[in-house]
DNA sequence: AGATCATATAATCATATTACAATATTAGTA
DNA sequence: TACTAATATTGTAATATGATTATATGATCT
């Protein structure tokens, strides 16, 4: 049996909790990209992006390595696509019981 | 291709996102329970306990019925586990990294 | 009806998160 | 060395979240 803290696991959840942080995970899909790469894709300022990229690396999602003057950021545990799956089937099933509901 | 909203996405881990939370969803793991087994098996107010429970009943994760004047809350979407699982995978790497780093 | 149990809701306060603007740091380049 | 590009950090204000206390709702029981 895994007993591991509430608080850990929770923060990793956390982590995830953010519309930006998905969309820059879901960049990272095919590979790794450099900050300069990320930015235009968002809808986030410089700043903002880099402390994003930070709350994703303190939780061991996304890694970085140094290019010169650039960083190249990629996913460190790809477990997070398979959550991402998981969580789009609830919220799929979540819609169809809504639709089903409506039609009563 | 499944084009889900991210902020839908983050919503869903944000409600994952606090130790409270956690510790509800693995309790209700063996089965359906009211409040008042939940309750004494928190280290939270009844009230607060109750917010957390809403929480997870907005986002799909759990589901609940009344029995005369209890409510029973159950998991709704078993998915859960497997994330939870998949988190704990990812802890446990980023655990041994550390050591691993530790001995150079 | 009145009392009590189980749970939810509301109001408030403390704390955490986020966004933005400005500044700092580091690496390449003229 | 000065200049610029790429990224990170800091300060701060706005917003969101969480904990607590009190109150409300609804069901059961006497």
């Amino acid at each position: 049996m895994t007993t591991m803290g509430n608080q850990l696991i929770s923060n990793v959840f956390k982590a995830l909790g953010h519309p930006t942080r998905i969309q820059i995970i879901k960049l990272l899909r095919k590979g790794e990209l450099c900050v300069c790469d990320i930015l235009p894709n968002l809808d986030s300022e410089q700043s903002n992006t880099s402390q994003h990229l930070t709350v994703l690396k303190n939780q061991g999602i996304v890694e970085s390595k140094k290019d010169g003057s650039k960083v190249i950021y990629s996913i460190k545990n790809k477990e997070v696509y398979e959550m991402i799956d998981l969580v789009e089937a609830i919220i799929l099933r979540q819609i169809e019981e809504t639709k089903t509901s409506l039609s009563k």
